[in-house]
RNA sequence: GGGGACGUAGUUCAAUUGGUUAGAGCACCGCCCUGUCACGGCGGAAGUUGCGGGUUCGAGCCCCGUCGUCCCCGCCA
């Protein structure tokens, strides 16, 4: 049926017969001669149609699908067009037949303009014709194989885990299906496949890896989707950096055949307090300096009433020092009201306390209110001078509060001023591993600690005899502030496993409740074992410099979760209900 | 659950801030055109201004409600 994709004709075809299949592209017609440009997925060619031999070829609409025979032929040298990557070819029709016609498209598949996302995923088939977004799906596919092939190279073994699975109450939200054959049963879709790729291990698989859809029933964001794809894997007999190198290459892989870019291994290291400290982040965007500096000691014992009620409650004063702020940063945006202002505020800043810096190099003057300045001896402005190393014409915002506060705020200021300074190089490629996470933090809703990583993250051996406070095995790799991805060493030792769960204040009975299989399967030989898991999506949309991870997904819902064109979620009938022997408690209008 | 932006021909936008018959580009339809390539020319059709209510002599514009899309917080690795 075919002999050419229309962009991939070979010089060896030249003056030949080809047979081309496509859409309608663009139709150019000058009464004597009618021009339509093919597309199939490689891309476009001019076909020339005599409408006297090809009398339909006047009824050619935009998407008619079509297989067009002809002699491939050199351009007329005047009528060449450089900005077609087949400008110099045309297909001098002979045989044409229209495969289907179309209905006009609600939005032109041809144009780039912007489209409303609504109409787009409506009709996501006529929005995957588009040439942006089949780029996009098809980088994804190229980065999956990819890592495919380094996965394969290095000895692992693609393993399918189950869609259906037992319900696990730590993390997110669940969907939940139910039982037929077990009424009142229901099992959940996995969040990860983390326990199943633990199993495998203990199965002694030792190097496994899924591309691996992952559900989790939360709300929407522009880079969170209810169901998603991980690169998942994991190793058996391996340290943490047995993992770290082994990912530096895969991640140097990537990079190397999708971008053409070559990243130096190894990658930087900042342990999880250095990056909170210095960047207020986790996933520290290191393209730019601007970092958080801790003025808590310098501010000791001076008589500036807000942070010293601050330092006395076991906070600290924090700032940041903006070259060249002086003039960019107005008043009204620091204060109540000024975009700057909010954006702290939004992450738990009551305010912005701010010191301008004028004057000359030899003598310079502190532009700031009254009291903050009172505060401060000659000696002490010095020292803030030096620690901050503001020169005149800067400007030094302060935060100050509860450490993880301050550390949250100033580091969302820090990349909201970084972007709008233009402090971020663009062709930069930071990659950079954060170790020694924290095993635990505090939840004040549910007033006991949760696992930061999963409860199954081995501690830092150091750091066992005072677990609440430990360090964990884990590691997260980041790139330009993004987090690509995550994981862990984890614990193959009972005793540890026992712990850990104690820590987290679930007995053993609980536990094994919850997660029996596994606690099992650890008392029948697991091996050391430890790996990682990539957010896929969030990958390619990094890699496609795309604004949502919508882009990067065939099928997307919108941020109520739904599927605009195929209607999902939908109501069912009371027949398939009476079969699972569930009845839903919705009533409209008096919901929640 | 909370905060915000938006919703006007098929589509992308405009409508002098409450004032006559809601306009334009592209797309669409018809006619003309033999080297176009975002072809060109002439003509045409196309609107419940998301929906419901209110204020007003008068509402696309103001108010209330509702629905939808997006962004953010909460939530979520």
């Amino acid at each position: 049926m075919r002999s050419d994709y229309c962009a991939e004709m070979t010089l060896a075809s030249l003056n030949q017969s080809v047979t081309v299949c496509g859409w309608i592209d663009r139709r150019r017609d000058l009464g004597g001669v009618i021009f339509v440009e093919v597309r199939d997925r490689s891309g476009v060619i001019q076909v020339v149609l005599d409408p006297d031999q090809f009398p339909a070829a006047q009824g050619l609409r935009s998407e008619f699908v079509v297989q067009i025979t002809g002699i491939l032929s050199k351009r007329p040298p005047e009528s060449v067009n450089p900005k077609l990557p087949t400008g110099d070819f045309e297909i001098k029709a002979q045989g044409l037949t229209i495969l289907n016609r179309a209905k006009t498209p609600p939005f032109s598949i041809t144009d780039d303009q912007e489209v409303d996302e609504k109409l787009r995923l409506q009709y996501r088939y006529l929005d995957l014709r588009r040439p942006q977004l089949q780029a996009k799906i098809r980088l994804r596919h190229r980065i999956v194989q990819v890592i495919r092939g380094y996965l394969e190279a290095n000895g692992f073994i693609e393993i399918e885990t189950p869609i259906l699975t037992k319900s696990t109450p730590e993390g997110a939200r669940d969907f939940l299906v139910p039982s037929r054959v077990n009424p009142g049963e229901w099992y959940a879709l996995p969040q990860s496949p983390q326990l199943f790729k633990q199993i495998l291990m203990v199965a002694g698989f030792d190097r496994y890896y899924q591309v691996a859809r992952c559900f989790r029933d939360e709300d929407l964001r522009a880079n969170r989707q209810p169901e998603f794809t991980q690169i998942d894997l994991e190793l058996s007999f391996v340290d943490q950096e047995d993992v770290i190198r082994l990912n530096e290459a895969l991640i140097q892989e990537i990079f190397l055949q999708i971008k053409g870019v070559a990243i130096e291994a190894p990658f930087k290291r900042l342990s999880y307090k250095e990056a909170m400290d210095r960047y207020g982040s986790d996933k520290p965007d290191t393209r730019f300096g601007l970092e958080l500096i801790d003025l808590s000691s310098l501010f000791q014992g001076t008589g500036f009433k807000v942070f010293a009620s601050v330092l006395a409650s076991g906070g600290v004063i924090k700032c940041l020092t903006i070259a060249g702020g002086d003039e960019k940063i107005s008043n009204t945006r620091i204060k109540p009201g000024g975009d700057l202002f909010n954006l702290v505020c939004q992450f738990g800043a009551k305010g912005l306390a701010f010191i301008r810096v004028r004057g000359t190099q030899a003598e310079p003057q502190l532009e700031t209110i009254g009291a903050l300045k009172d505060s401060l001896t000659a000696e002490k402005i010095q020292h803030l001078l030096a620690t901050t190393q503001a020169q005149p014409g800067d400007i030094i915002l302060f935060g100050a509060g509860p450490r993880a506060v301050v550390n949250e705020y100033l580091g969302r200021l820090r990349l909201f001023l970084g972007a709008e300074l233009g402090l971020i190089d663009p062709e930069r490629n930071d990659l950079l591993w954060i170790t020694e996470f924290p095993m635990f933090e505090f939840n004040p809703t549910e007033n006991r600690l949760t696992a930061v990583h999963h409860p199954f993250t081995a501690p830092h051996p150091e750091d066992l005899d005072n677990l609440a406070e430990a360090r964990a095995l884990a590691y997260d790799v980041v790139w330009n502030g993004e987090e690509l991805g995550g994981g862990s060493i984890r614990i193959h030792q009972r005793e540890i496993q026992e712990k850990v769960f104690a820590a987290l204040n679930l007995d053993m009975d609980q536990a094994r409740e919850q997660f029996g299989f596994l606690l099992e399967a650890f008392e029948y030989g697991a091996p050391p074992h430890g790996g990682i898991a990539y957010g896929l999506d969030r990958m390619i949309m990094l890699f496609s410099h795309a604004e949502s991870i919508r882009e990067v997904i065939a099928f997307p819902k919108t941020q109520k979760a739904q599927d605009l064109m195929s209607g999902a979620p939908a109501g069912v009938s009371n027949r398939q209900l009476a079969d699972l022997q569930v009845r839903s408690t919705y009533q409209p209008g008096l919901n929640q």
